[in-house]
RNA sequence: GGGGUCGUAGUUCAGCCCGGUUAGAACGCCGGCCUGUCACGUCGGAAGUCGUGGGUUCAAAUCCCAUCGGCCCCGCCA
């Protein structure tokens, strides 16, 4: 243990290397490190340390008959103390060469060591797989970042974003900060709230994005804006959901929409170059939102692997069976996905994803397998020969196949089956984990109808343009939901790395959208007046995208959790275990702030 | 707000169904020995409010209720 009288604030001498970089080549070099203490392995005489740094690890040796006092020193050190240490760098001897180790054809012949600081046992081994549960890494988040797969991730990070930075520097984007304190816009998530001090009772919000402050950089005339931008929505948290997180936010002066897809794929691409030093082919695919319902239930399909969802309406039309004549009669539609006989669910897993169904949407779900015989199944002795075979040629069935059916309303029963589609990939493994599959989801609808609300509201957010082809069909609500945004979501391997949209720039059809979606011109201009009125001068057309950092980050780090690629996350509960964050305050920073708190 | 699941030495877990010895194991920790280990070895040792509160019982880690917390999901997230 360092004693007081020794305790410096500067370590003893300046590090030459990093512990992980060291190789052959080094050999006979004096080295100054400074690192962790991984392991040490006490022979008495002899003592072997691992020394870990942000680079990796290298073995030391202390050796009483080189230096006495390391050797002395060395025998004190344990688990996670920090020290210094000098030597030369020696090529291990044959025989003791580590093969597994970067740093393992040599060792450090210790001529200095020095405990620069102490440590308890750690809560948990700082090794390469996360043995210790969550809440206690992210209690002790200082140690759980020493851990190589976290100091890879951070990296990792760091990369991507420093690609995506140099991209769109070289593409003519100005970074510019927006504020984080700004003005509450109740539409979409919850805001989070500070209150002002000076103007009391009044609040500022953390922005969700800064959707309205970077179109007002176009009409400001910065023509090509961008921002690593920190967002906050006080919603309820998920695996892929944290409550601040970061997007790469940019805006450009007058494009088309392929012009932001193309800006976006180009940034993706630098980053995925430069993090895995993959090649990632652009352009990427369009598809049409109203295609990707129909054939995957999904506005972000996962294309590594097929079971499409095939729509067996017209094999019904004239149906005896009354279950699919009724849906039918109603508007409704059948629909279907084809499991192939490679992909075998036996009866009781058939039993257990009807259920499961039934109990979760109230909704039925058939089956039939096809034999050598012919249909088999609950339903197959509804279904006329004829049917059979026009069922089969849509969905492209085969003997030995198994087809999963649902009737109903195609907005209930799509997003269904695309769900059964994506457990059925991940059942049988159809989606290899190195497979990308980008692809970009287009002409959105600018609306849907909320039932909760009774009213429209924005698919993606009310600055959405509309198509221009569309544009009669706002003159009244019921023709609206018609209507298509220019709107694109980039897709990769059915998660949503980001989307955009060209903007509404005519003050007219800004305030025309806030009417259809039941804002009266005082609300609107109450709330969002700022831009409305920013609008009306010489506003220039504009579009551009936001992507989640953090969610691109998941993907090049292949993991599933969002907290494994932030530094300092929140919990479900949205608290931080390591601070305690958020915590109860002053009573004297309360009245400062004239808040009560009342619970 | 709702559903599921987990909570036992510092850590990871077993024990819980079917209540009954002193609650075990591994790693880690502490002490001894050890000059070529690298998950060092070896001998010995310490370590527990079984998340918390209540109930049932002669007896509760074990059964019941409530509650807190972690994780996953639904709702929510323009």
């Amino acid at each position: 243990m360092p004693k007081s009288e020794t305790y410096s604030p500067l370590p003893p001498w300046q590090r030459t290397d990093y512990c992980g970089t060291l190789r052959a080549s080094d050999a006979g070099r004096e080295v100054a490190l400074h690192g962790w203490v991984q392991t040490r392995r006490d022979h008495g005489g002899l003592i072997f340390i691992d020394l870990r740094d942000r680079e990796g690890i290298v073995q030391l040796v202390l050796n009483p008959a080189r230096d006495a006092g390391s050797h002395q020193a060395g025998a004190e050190a344990r688990s996670e103390f920090f020290v210094a240490v000098r030597g030369t760098v020696v090529r291990r001897a044959a025989g003791t060469v580590n093969a597994e180790l970067p740093t393992g054809e040599i060792e450090i012949a210790v001529s200095a060591f020095e405990i620069l600081n102490v440590s308890p046992p750690p809560p948990f081994a700082i090794g390469d797989e996360d043995t210790a549960a969550e809440e206690v890494r992210l209690k002790y988040r200082y140690l759980d970042l020493r851990r190589p797969a976290m100091q890879r991730n951070l990296r990792r990070r760091h990369q991507a974003l420093q690609a995506i930075r140099n991209f769109l520097d070289a593409h003519g984007f100005i970074e510019v900060e927006t504020p984080i304190l700004f003005k509450s816009t109740p539409e979409g998530a919850r805001d989070y709230l500070v209150p002002s001090r000076v103007n009391p009772g009044k609040f500022y919000a953390l922005p969700q994005s800064p959707q309205i402050l970077k179109q007002i950089l176009m009409i400001g005339g910065l023509d090509r804006y961008y921002q690593i931008a920190r967002c906050f929505r006080d919603e309820d948290l998920r695996a892929n959901r944290q409550p601040e997180f970061s997007q790469i936010d940019l805006e450009m002066t007058g494009p088309r929409p392929e012009d932001v897809q193309s800006v976006a794929e180009g940034m993706i691409a630098a980053a995925y170059e430069r993090v895995l030093g993959v090649d990632i082919n652009t352009p990427f695919p369009r598809m049409a939102y109203a295609d990707a319902m129909e054939s995957y239930g999904s506005d972000k399909p996962d294309l590594r692997f097929g079971l499409e969802i095939r729509n067996l309406t017209s094999a019904f039309t004239a149906t005896s069976f009354k279950v699919f004549a009724e849906v039918i009669a109603q508007g409704g539609r059948v629909y279907a996905i084809n499991l192939p006989a490679a992909n075998q669910l036996t009866r009781r897993e058939l039993d257990e994803m009807t259920e499961a169904i039934r109990t979760r949407y109230s909704m039925g779900l058939a089956w039939i397998k096809v034999q050598d015989a012919g249909w088999q199944g609950p339903i197959a002795k509804f279904v006329s020969e004829a049917e059979r075979s026009s069922a089969a040629e849509i969905a492209g069935l085969k003997t030995g196949d198994t087809m999963l059916i649902m009737a109903g309303e195609p907005a209930k029963v799509r997003p269904i089956l695309g769900d059964l589609r994506l457990q059925l990939g991940a059942k049988f493994s159809l989606a290899a984990e190195d497979d990308l599959k980008f692809l970009w989801i287009v002409d959105f609808p600018l609306f849907e109808y909320s039932e909760d609300d009774k009213r429209l509201v924005s698919v993606n957010h009310p600055f959405t343009a509309p198509h221009p082809d569309d544009l009669r069909m706002l003159e009244s609500g019921s023709s609206a939901l018609g209507a298509r945004a220019i709107a694109y979501d980039m897709v990769l391997n059915g998660q949503e790395l980001g989307g955009g949209s060209i903007r509404i720039h005519s003050r007219e059809l800004q305030l025309k959208v806030f009417e259809l979606l039941g804002l009266s011109r005082e609300e609107a201009l109450e709330r969002f007046g700022f831009l409305i009125e920013a609008l009306g001068y010489g506003a220039p057309p504009h579009g551009g995208c936001a992507f989640g950092v953090d969610r691109l980050c998941m993907m090049l780090c292949g993991t599933d959790s969002l907290r494994d690629v932030i530094a300092f996350p929140k919990t479900q509960k949205a608290v931080d275990p390591m601070s305690g964050a958020p915590s109860e305050v002053d009573p004297r920073q309360l009245r400062e702030l004239s808040i009560k708190v009342t619970s």
